[in-house]
DNA sequence: GACTCTATCTCGGTA
DNA sequence: TACCGAGGTAGAGTC
């Protein structure tokens, strides 16, 4: 990884136009072509950036970098102020827990938490239009469809809508209800449901994991 | 901006649970607080990070990183490479040119481009579901809903099927008619949107902001 | 390669 | 502050 402090313009011509005016900024060239371009300021996002594969034209007051799909970033260099490169070598990766898989395979594991009785049929049951999450039945053994996300949002609900319009075409099936299972939910999404005629369910992933009993979360 | 490399191992604990096995890594503080680790690839997204406002405890075997939100970043510096720190100041920013917002101005200026004879009614017009780009009259004076992407794709479709869908209960517009504008819309878009009985129309950002006469353009 | 969906999305706007 | 929607979304998985 190469990473050089200098004072720079830079402008991006590409899926949209724009520009950096003059600033001391860090750029970064990592071990895979990838260029970022950071202020002083603000975490995740560099001011500007240029994902590989990437051609690197290198003079010392012009950097001109471009891709193959027709992007092209050009850096004005003004003052160096440090160019330094350390082989990073790679790297073993983030392992993640409590993202939306997790919360399925829980689910999967007790249907029964979302509602007595609920039994599973399947796991990403196939309809025309896409997989759904879960395919239950209910204590009465009416068909349930549920679509389990982390954030509910109106997105998910539309989702789900489209899955039970197919899946009430089907006459082993039918008649399907909607269950939205979500660790959060928010108001238009909860008001598109109601409106859909979709139920709404809140879960939570570390009660679900066993790691705190319901009784506790009310300290 | 501090700059460290070192051999590192991270744990975060928050919106989920993540960690990082021992490797040589980039570790940006930033002038806010934000802290920012990257691997030697990948251009855009760091492999973890906290968003200001932080609170940075430091030791020299270890970094502790709380924030107001219960969430907490622990890295473990195994061996520090490189250490340095630039006073960048202040960023005049990034100038961007060509997004969905500017296209959106230059329609609610002239809505006549869109059809001979539209009038504004209202930007932003607000639903239960959310706010419409534009409701305009045609010309004979019936509602038209407006939704304007840069990127024309089914789910624009389905966010215009949306608010139609609440804006043609509303006894003092219906019958409501849609408009689905854009600089590109994808096949798969143009298929749904006709199937919903939504008008389609592209538009050209550089021959409404007056650029290019669209007379030259087919060149 | 194209399409689909998730994301510790981030970021900006607004009520 | 919370909510909503755009983004050069990026990135991962699937077909």
């Amino acid at each position: 990884m190469r990473i050089l402090v200098a004072r720079c313009t830079v402008d991006y011509e590409g899926r949209l136009a724009a520009h950096l005016a003059e600033a001391v900024r860090l750029i970064m060239v990592k071990a895979d072509g990838s260029i970022a371009i950071h202020a002083d300021g603000g975490a995740y996002k560099p001011l500007n950036w240029m994902n590989p594969p990437n051609n690197l034209t290198e003079t010392p007051e012009r950097w001109t970098v471009t891709n193959t799909r027709g992007e092209q970033l050009v850096i004005e260099l003004l003052e160096v102020l440090s160019d330094v490169t350390h082989d990073l070598g790679s790297d073993p990766g983030l392992r993640k827990d409590g993202v939306e898989a997790h919360l399925q395979e829980l689910l999967a594991a007790d249907p029964s938490v979302l509602e007595d009785g609920f039994r599973l049929v399947r796991r990403e049951y196939p309809t025309a239009v896409g997989p759904v999450d879960m395919l239950c039945r209910d204590a009465a053994g009416a068909a349930v469809a549920v679509e389990i996300k982390r954030r509910g949002e109106t997105q998910g609900v539309e989702q789900l809508s489209r899955y039970l319009e197919f899946l009430n075409n089907d006459p082993a099936l039918q008649p399907v209800q909607g269950l939205f299972v979500a660790e959060e939910i928010k108001p238009q999404a909860r008001v598109l449901a109601d409106a859909r005629g979709i139920r709404c369910k809140v879960v939570d992933y570390a009660v679900l994991r066993g790691d705190r009993p319901e009784d506790l979360r009310l300290f």
